[in-house]
DNA sequence: AATGGTCTTTAGGGTAGGTAATGAGTTACG
DNA sequence: CGTAACTCATTACCTACCCTAAAGACCATT
């Protein structure tokens, strides 16, 4: 069997890649649209905007965050009217929390800003380049959630 | 012009791009070759790797940190043995940073250990994504730069 | 020589995450 | 049936990391 990963391109390939998510994640940081929303609690709402709804532990394993800091992402999107919660149907210990129209309406516009921000980034790099990276985004989702 | 970057398929690529690098952000940070090892420190000493040497301003700037974090950083990667502090040469205000034997022999082993932990998560690729990948892995360190 | 600018550092503060322990609720087993 | 073991969410506390503001040391231009 081919091995997809152990030659030394690949090495050098999974180096760039920590380094530049590292940093990228750093930067990223300092672009939110709301002041008052941290990257963990805007990723909390993306995947709520994707599934629907979700229980605080389904979240806290989706966004690989341990259960407790999930009640407080929770709870914060709460106080901000972001999320509703709601009494488990079947179960009295869990909750259900899903996203408002307010958090829609943000996601909204979180988007075109972000979009804008790594526009003028992406100025810097050439046609080729982008479309590159443009290929490799779903990949790198479905990377990061595996 | 052709405008690369305003498409829909590209406001996608955004969204994906930004949520994929905080995930996966978060959970390279627990894969710490060394426990006493920060992410930041660690790509500090990547840095110095490519660039020989660099003052804590250089260092501060290519990290995209504030000039009190790397001087923080810096002394705490002397006290581990990690990089080494020389005055400048021409100018008594700023210092030298270079790296130590034992950094280079910590980024041998630590570049394994990253390169076994992604493995693991890209066994959950096909040959096609990681090509794809392997093929945006310099261009996003590229963006990251800029 | 002095004044303005630059590099580093010190001091202090804030945010986001983690661990340990608790309480409430469910499930399984005697 | 009831109790023991497990699970989910939460509370309380702690740590790591980065920031801003301001000071100290040094250069450079006049």
């Amino acid at each position: 069997m081919p091995d997809l990963i152990h030659d030394g391109d690949s090495a050098a390939a999974v180096s760039s890649l920590r380094s530049a998510v590292m940093l990228l994640s750093r930067r990223l940081k300092h672009q939110r649209v709301d002041e008052s929303l941290s990257p963990t609690e805007m990723s909390v709402l993306g995947t709520l905007a994707r599934c629907g709804s979700a229980t605080p532990g389904e979240l806290a394993r989706k966004e690989h965050v341990q259960p407790p800091s999930m009640t407080r992402i929770v709870a914060l999107l709460e106080a901000k009217g972001l999320v509703r919660l709601e009494p488990h149907p079947d179960d009295r210990r869990q909750k259900v929390v899903s996203q408002t129209e307010q958090a829609e309406a943000m996601l909204q516009e979180s988007r075109s800003k972000r979009n804008a921000w790594l526009t003028a980034l992406a100025e810097g790099l050439d046609e080729e380049e982008w479309e590159t990276l443009r290929k490799a985004a779903p990949v790198l989702e479905k990377l990061a959630h595996l």
